[in-house]
DNA sequence: TGTTAGCACTCGTCGAATACGAGTGCTAAT
DNA sequence: ATTAGCACTCGTATTCGACGAGTGCTAACA
């Protein structure tokens, strides 16, 4: 266990370090006039920390620097709550305070304003649409051999797809197969349609319909058309102030990263419904073994999305976590007012 | 006008500095077996080379290297078609041989091979929504006071929009609003549906329905939804592998840029349907000052999209328009076959 | 016994001095 | 008109020493 001169000094360090990005000295820490012993002390007690992990040296004689350990247990043990100023609430509150044209907008912009506000870069995930379920079905014919394929889902998620009209395929039966498959298929997840629609679906219409088979498989393919939810960046170029990406090949690999939306968003969903910060390897990638991540997730009952904020290691956790927390509450209650689509 | 010499000259100091991105300095440009003069007198055609503003020196005595004004004379009288691999050739042929699933998927991959292929940064526009059609209106109720409305163009593109319904608003209106919309509106570009819906539909649904004006309100949305095409994006970090992207201002100053679809948009848009060259400073972008855009337009009739590669000024001019325009060419192809959507 | 002052030592950074080499411009010879 | 020869320029890489921030250890102190 850590005594609690240890705490202080680890405290000290990590707030320094992550504000300044210079290892910090004994002499550095006992300035700090609610730190009452001598820079000797600190000394000692530092070496002990290093000894422990929670600490390291950039070279044999210059200050230390938080380990991942350290920033481990800052995060688990030393956060505190921060009080933001009332002028970076009102901007928060600002985005939730106006009519709210659609979810999508509403959720463009709090991405921006947490990126402006923290200086890192922000991912937003959106709601999983695979969860959706089938309002509508709609087919709307094109050409001689052309239509497209709509699925309107209950929160006004439209999927579309045009797709080819297989031979001799009767025009006059669209609407017939139409309200068969609305008939049959309403309420069902996406998930779950490509299995009713072979399961249940096709047999129905194979009765009714010549060429039932070739127009089913373009339907399957609308209903997976979207395998994951909408992915949204902002301050994607913050990274680059940031000192430890000065060298270009961080900078590259973070950059190809973000490029990849599915590899975004295997990495950066979170685990549960709580604020989750995962630091440095714990993100188990490359490209960021120098960052952190802090994730929430926001909405009410399906409608689902989740925020990620990303830094690096030496990050301001405490400001990030309390300005998520203002904005997860602020979409969640925004989301569960007007039930609209992403 | 340039003699002959100087015209090999400067051919091959562009040629070479290109894949060296290196100063030339005259004995290298003497190493040619087909350059037959000595390099003093390539040093004296150099300096008059110089004085006419074709060459440049990074420093009093280093190899020459490319002015803004060498390279437009280069592109507009030295350059040569250029033999591709056979290998290349297939690689791009191998996109349009197979079956097309849908053309966003086409022109999505379309974009990676041309910047695999030249190692530059592709931005592919896409048709300009707003010239397309009405082929289609829907209105789908999703709660009491909640419904999606949906616009389908002539070519398979879908617009869709959630909207609140006005108090009192009869459910069973739907229908009868919608069939006067699709009545009157059909055929009509999106980018005239705002004037239409105003001064034609209004009017009659007045007649009929209650609350139309408030939902006329909500359709005007829909159709003004996507001002403009979509932009994809390919290699947008190869940028960093070239050399003249060491410095992290000009990192970002680029990344920004790519992140802003409306100001890629306007910068890489071609002015005519050619293949178009635009060097360094023509562009009139800070963040691009130093690159050049390669522009040319593919499609078929009304459906036209773009193509635009970005390196840096010293780029492979010769290749990158003869790449461009085998896949130009394949482009318009495979859109013109099957008039899909995007 | 825990704390602190003092001091020798380490290491990274910065600037000056130096050597090197690639390339030019000019002059004089062909 | 062309070219060989040569002095000169300038960027890069390297070395060296001075400087300073910071440590670890020892010995003195409360």
């Amino acid at each position: 266990m850590l005594t609690n001169r240890q705490l202080q000094i680890l405290q000290v360090i990590v707030d320094d370090f992550v504000s300044s990005a210079q290892p910090v000295g004994s002499r550095q820490i006992s300035k700090k006039d609610w730190i009452t012993f001598s820079p000797a002390t600190i000394r000692n007690e530092m070496a002990d920390l290093e000894e422990l992990g929670f600490l390291e040296k950039t070279h044999t004689s210059s200050g230390r620097v938080p380990s991942e350990k350290g920033y481990r247990f800052y995060v688990d043990h030393l956060l505190q709550p921060q009080i933001m100023s009332a002028d970076e609430v009102s901007q928060i509150q600002s985005v939730f305070k106006r009519q709210i044209v659609e979810a999508e907008q509403l959720i463009k912009e709090s991405a921006n304003i947490l990126s402006e506000l923290t200086t890192y870069t922000t991912v937003l995930l959106g709601p999983d649409v695979q969860r959706h379920k089938v309002k509508r079905f709609q087919i709307v014919p094109l050409s001689e051999d052309s239509a497209v394929a709509i699925i309107v889902t209950d929160n006004g998620h439209v999927e579309n797809r045009v797709f080819t009209l297989p031979e001799g395929f009767n025009p006059s039966d669209i609407e017939k197969m139409v309200n068969i498959l609305n008939d049959r298929l309403s309420g069902v997840s996406l998930q779950d349609l490509h299995l009713k629609l072979e399961l249940e679906a096709l047999a129905v219409l194979r009765q009714h319909i010549h060429t039932a088979d070739a127009v089913i498989q373009s339907l399957m393919q609308v209903a997976s058309g979207q395998k994951e939810g909408k992915v949204y960046y902002a301050g994607k170029t913050n990274m680059l102030n940031q000192p430890e990406f000065h060298d270009l090949n961080k900078v590259r690999m973070f950059m190809e990263l973000m490029d990849k939306d599915s590899q975004v968003q295997n990495l950066f969903k979170p685990l549960d419904s709580g604020i989750q910060i995962r630091i440095g390897s714990e993100n188990n990638h490359l490209a960021i073994e120098n960052c952190s991540v802090i994730t929430a997730s926001f909405g009410a009952g399906e409608e689902r999305g989740s925020i990620a904020i990303i830094g690096p290691t030496r990050m301001d956790y405490q400001r990030v976590v309390t300005i998520m927390d203002l904005m997860r509450r602020g979409l969640s209650n925004a989301l569960s007012h007007r039930n609209d689509s992403l």
